[in-house]
DNA sequence: CGGGTCATTGAGTCAGCTCAAGGCTCGTGG
DNA sequence: CCACGAGCCTTGAGCTGACTCAATGACCCG
């Protein structure tokens, strides 16, 4: 019934080569001794509770972050006081990129349960790129990837329905759930409905509706945060702009 | 009555260190010795005409261009065949840095006037970027500028409505158009109606009856792409989320 | 002058919002 | 052990801002 969650947020002794994430995150592309430079920069924290800032808006940019075990989220705040969610992130995952246009964070970023971060300063991480040519291509395309994600977000937001949000994010949660190794049907949602409806631009009321429908139809099982996709074909083709066939 | 634009995209001879954008451009925080290294590597196209691409979705990655002069719009496809456009570029900006993170570009660019580009082979920016730690700081900046801007577009398409996201367009324009040394207060929209409402997730129709409306409360005066901002304080509190004061 | 593209304006509809009520769960304290 | 309050979530009912559909106008180019 309960899914077991990554246990290494308990074991900062653990280094990237022998980090069972490091396919997905930064040392892809990188030969063993130039993962062990980049362990080196490398520093490890202790755990983070639910509600904790890895980083707040407004701090100097020093560091970025990968995410070791646990849930990301981010958040940046608008001149009037509102807060946008920009990113869910999951172990594996980079976040703090945000921070280098002004060299101050534009976003916050909280913990969404204990998780545990590596943080590698940015200055040796340049110093460390510079050097290895593998290595500064592959920051290249960590931040790539961060806009490309951003703009399909964007279209979305322009262009999809509640129903179609929703199940992008259910699909791209199991995706990425599937590409650490986890099962795509079934996980556990680490936000709540307020945060998923902040993501999306929609009401929290749409987001509780939207899921109970889905519920109903029997495309997915929903208990609380658990999540069993039943029918991914059709949560798939209800992420699709149903316009002309 | 009609604002000149830039005559640069006739004189591809220019050079970085006397293009008067590179205050706004990649070479900002270079010495002079190493803008002309700079300058070694980026190849000046002829003038590109109106709809015509820079690139294409799909195209392999090859450079990152500067706009030189004219005006570009990005354009995401989506997998059922929807446009999205996630940006427009004016003079000094850098496009193409989606193609990264796959080695293939996700965006086509389109000129959206008669347009001029500088091509930046990103081999040999990434080359340049080793040896000149401020080029590759400049770089991570640019792409970090990036997602910012996609993350403020994010927060728009979430949180504001059709006023505010309308407002907003105008202001940045307006903003950007002014570090180059135009006008903040008088300018032409360089894309159509539908371009702007594509970009914003609004229908062409709401488009123009907000910059209809925007015209008869005289904050703008508007003459089809011509626009005047007359009340450039008013302009800001629409774009505001005017909640709680 | 005709045909095409782009923009404006009006009228009616609807998806998602607001407002409101109530349920579930967990921790705290009597 | 139960009562109670605080969060979080669900569900219903009615409202509204932006959409759809439709007609018309303005401009450009051959």
């Amino acid at each position: 019934m309960v899914i077991p969650t990554s246990q290494c947020h308990s074991m900062p002794q653990i280094n990237c080569s022998s980090c069972r994430l490091n396919m997905l995150c930064l040392p892809i592309s990188l030969e063993l001794t130039d993962i062990n430079k980049l362990d080196e920069i490398i520093q490890r924290g202790r755990p983070i509770q639910r509600g904790d800032h890895v980083y707040h808006a407004g701090d100097k940019f020093r560091s970025v972050y990968a995410v070791r075990s646990g849930a990301i989220k981010t958040v940046s705040n608008t001149q009037d006081g509102q807060e946008q969610i920009t990113g869910f992130y999951l172990p594996g995952e980079i976040i703090g990129m945000d921070g280098l246009a002004t060299n101050t964070h534009s976003n916050s970023a909280i913990a969404l349960e204990t998780s545990a971060v590596c943080e590698i300063p940015f200055g040796r991480l340049e110093e460390l790129s510079a050097q290895l040519p593998n290595l500064q291509r592959r920051f290249f395309q960590l931040m790539s990837k961060e806009i490309t994600n951003d703009q399909q977000l964007i279209t979305l937001l322009s262009k999809n329905n509640a129903d179609q949000r929703i199940a992008s994010l259910l699909l791209s949660i199991s995706a990425r759930n599937h590409s650490r190794g986890l099962s795509a049907e079934e996980f556990y949602l680490p936000m709540s409905r307020s945060d998923i409806g902040n993501y999306l631009g929609l009401t929290i009321e749409t987001v509780s509706r939207v899921l109970s429908r889905l519920h109903k139809q029997k495309i997915i099982t929903l208990d609380k945060k658990h999540v069993l996709i039943n029918d991914m074909t059709a949560l798939r083709n209800l992420a699709l702009t149903s316009d002309k066939p």
